[in-house]
DNA sequence: GAAATATACATGCATTTGCATCTATTTTGT
DNA sequence: ACAAAATAGATGCAAATGCATGTATATTTC
């Protein structure tokens, strides 16, 4: 029942299995390292990416894809370890508007060597950038043809 | 620093992001459809194509890649749920062995359509067979050449 | 064959996640 | 301008996860 092709069922076993593993070994590079998760990275990237106007909490949902309450409950972890502050948003009330501190920025920069060393080990080491290119192709194919974009 | 060419960060953040999002709307169909989480009927897969014999907690961790207490946890909760049940292992008295209970069958085949229908929607209406096979050969290399074989 | 080591599984405790809901403010519709 | 709806963000509580360690049995080593 419910005709579903080996190569689907290849590809979606792949996908699970692969993401977890590699994540997994990142995040325990980036762990025994001594340095906080991979989530903290992203979001310290994306702040410092949004560069003077700073970035707003629900900004930061959209490009991780995180649900909104995780968003709060990690940046509150973020602030509290003095990484980033909250700063009032002028033009609306409700919001707040993200920047790094001093010790985010530093951090971000010394968790990127970690993280891009087991990168080079865990893809580049194992695929040419021709098959790199094709793998994000079809991800991106898989993941519902185009969004907005994205960054590491 | 730390040279990673364009093509090896797409293939990553596109590896983060289409196992998220895929792994998230599969959970949502299954839930919407009443049923419990993807993990269980991964347990329930595997059980089920062991056999007579049975499968012992151990061989699961192996198989799905999880952590030991995980699989300890996740047992637990299926075993509650009245889906599993755990028997006293002959041959070493440490261990068990998992049976399905018939409830634990019919919940199976009843997950399945659900199931067959979001990876239908996801997968193998986005990508046509010679991508999908493409795509696991590209995870598979990813993930370490080769290890043993995977079952959905 | 006794002691050391390894394996199978469970569990207490802290952290994280998920869910539902709350408050405050902004936007929309009329 | 005001009521209704939408949006930004926080939070209480329950469930799941991670980590370290515990207990029991098996296996190895000397």
């Amino acid at each position: 029942m419910e005709q579903l092709t080996d190569a689907t069922i290849a590809a979606w076993t792949g996908l699970m299995r692969t993401s977890r593993v590699l994540l997994e070994r990142v995040e325990t590079a980036l762990k025994s390292a001594g340095f906080p998760p991979l989530s903290w990275y992203d979001v310290l990237l994306e702040i410092e990416m949004a560069g003077a106007e700073g970035l707003r909490p629900y900004e930061l949902t959209d490009k991780l894809l995180l649900p909104q309450y995780g968003t709060s409950r990690l940046l509150e972890r973020i602030v509290k370890a003095g990484l980033i502050e909250r700063v009032a948003c002028a033009e609306d009330r409700r919001g707040q508007v993200l920047r790094l501190t001093e010790a985010g920025r530093r951090m971000r920069r010394r968790m990127w060597p970690v993280y891009a060393r087991a990168l080079g080990a865990l893809v580049e080491d194992r695929l040419d950038e021709g098959e790199a290119r094709q793998l994000a192709a079809l991800l991106n194919r898989l993941r519902g043809g185009e969004q907005g974009p994205g960054d590491p």
